[in-house]
RNA sequence: GGCGGGGUGCCAGAGCGGUUGAAUGGGACGGUCUUGAAAACCGUUAUACUCGAAAGAGUAUCGUGAGUUCAAAUCUCACCCCCGCCGCCA
């Protein structure tokens, strides 16, 4: 969500905006609804302002005084209600439309028109050269007996699996890791709930658009995809202090999605599922575009640093416009290499929201000068397990099939080697 | 799941359906007094939106939504949340 003052006044940005996110908006549209919306704002209050005079005054009357006033009084409230009602129909137009408007990318966001478009900004690490063929993950770890998938989607359905073994502890162990280091770094440590109300999901830009990734349950909450949301939700509805920012928060909760619309996508193996566990940052701070920007830097380096702790090789794109949501202003994905497939895939992705997300949620601080503001908000992923292992198994492996473990993971597994 | 109590401003806590954006106390901030501090005293202390260059004016908000009424923090209904007791349960 956007002010509704800045939309109006640059409204030239955000057809731009909707351009370069390659997203369907006519502002002018909604410029037309917010000049309705004024007008009958107007009308409405100025008749109020009159109903109220004319109520109170009768608190003081008696006799046939008091009778004529009442009567004028009801008949003012008459002529008040038709055009309350089409206010509300107008301002639930408007809301709808407000929760349409892209936010704007920043000017360093190249052209796209998808994720093939996304620029890679850096490199890191050696790409290993095996003298024999990798195998992938998903026959690295049945033969290593690390996962069942037959079994999980006999379980589970689609896209289920049991995680076995070594596997678990590596999991555990890569978590603990992370939230070590995080912590280290000055992140607050939570466990944040998965089952979320509408409202977080809807503040932080998950819906109305993403309505068909998320799952509902039959009390109408949701199971959310990603920390991001419920951590957003955390501070919702309150005026923080200056002093108190930034919040940094590292927060685990268990992930879902329903992957709609991607069946023919990643079907076997451990890339795309339904449930998984994330640890993430969410970071809340300053309205000032610096401070974004520097906490985004930030947030990448802190995802680089475990990357780089686990020697796993990856490289860091810069999204392009289409590949961003409609609030982000920037986005960076670490993609970490896959040997199997000769390619980096996406296992972090950080971003960046100026005040979008607070705005819908109503987190704001009060500033040195006593002035209210919205923060800013920032996201991206610590860990995302067990996505991780994808890589991790493959470029560790050895001709033998055997998989060394990444030398900080060896005390959380008690061994140098898995096999 | 069953029964009972409750949700008011930064906090505590009042509030016959009418002049209550909301008593009172505390806190915070500013001031007087003081060499300094404390105490005492005086003052200030919600947010959003609309109109306005501004000063200011208006509208809305007492968990949320709907309703009754000329008028709702106060009455009715639904929902959400919190506290207590019983039951069940990692």
């Amino acid at each position: 969500m956007l002010d509704i003052k800045f939309i109006r006044e640059n409204s030239d940005l955000i057809k731009e905006a909707a351009r370069k996110k390659r997203i369907n908006f006519d502002v002018d549209k909604l410029i037309e609804i917010d000049d309705t919306r004024r007008e009958l704002l107007k009308f409405v209050e100025e008749k109020r302002a009159y109903h109220n005079a004319v109520s109170k005054r009768i608190g003081s009357l008696r006799g046939e005084e008091r009778n004529l006033n009442i009567r004028a009084a009801e008949q003012l409230k008459e002529e008040l209600s038709d055009k309350e009602k089409e206010l509300k129909r107008i301002e639930e137009k408007w809301y709808e439309s407000m929760l349409q408007v892209p936010n704007i990318p920043d000017l360093s966001v190249p052209e796209g028109e998808s994720d093939v478009d996304n620029q890679e900004i850096k490199k890191w690490g050696e790409i290993p050269h095996f003298d024999f063929d990798p195998k992938n993950h998903i026959e690295l770890m049945e033969s290593l007996g690390l996962v069942e998938l037959e079994r999980g989607s006999k379980t589970a359905g689609f896209r289920g699996y049991f995680l076995k073994g070594d596997a678990v502890l590596l999991v555990f162990g890569i978590m603990q890791f992370t939230l070590e280091k995080l912590i280290e770094n000055g992140f607050e440590p939570l466990i944040a709930p998965s089952l979320v109300k509408e409202e977080s999901l809807l503040g932080t830009g998950w819906l109305p658009q993403g309505k068909d990734e998320v799952y509902k349950t039959q009390d109408d909450l949701y199971l959310s995809g990603t920390a991001e949301v419920p951590m957003m939700g955390f501070h919702m509805n309150e005026i923080l202090k200056e002093e108190d920012l930034p919040k940094t928060y590292v927060a685990f909760s268990p992930c879902f999605r329903r992957e709609a619309g991607s069946y023919g996508k990643d079907t076997r193996g451990l890339y795309r599922l339904h449930e998984f566990m994330k640890i993430e940052q969410a970071v809340l701070c300053e309205a000032e575009h610096q401070e974004s920007v520097k906490w985004h830097e930030e947030i990448t380096r802190n995802s680089e640093d475990i990357m780089q702790s686990l020697k796993i090789p990856y490289r860091v794109v810069v999204n392009c416009g289409a590949d961003l949501g409609l609030g982000q202003v920037k986005k960076y994905d670490i993609e970490a290499w896959v040997p199997s497939e000769r390619r980096y895939k996406e296992t972090h992705s950080s971003s960046y929201f100026h005040d979008f997300q607070t705005r819908r949620l109503n987190i704001r601080y009060r500033d040195k000068e006593g002035k209210i503001r919205f923060v800013h908000s920032l996201n991206n992923t610590a860990i995302a397990v067990p996505r991780i292992l994808i890589s991790l198994l493959e470029n560790y492996q050895q001709k033998d099939g055997k998989v060394i473990v990444p030398e900080i993971l060896r005390k959380y597994l008690n061994k140098d080697i898995i096999s």
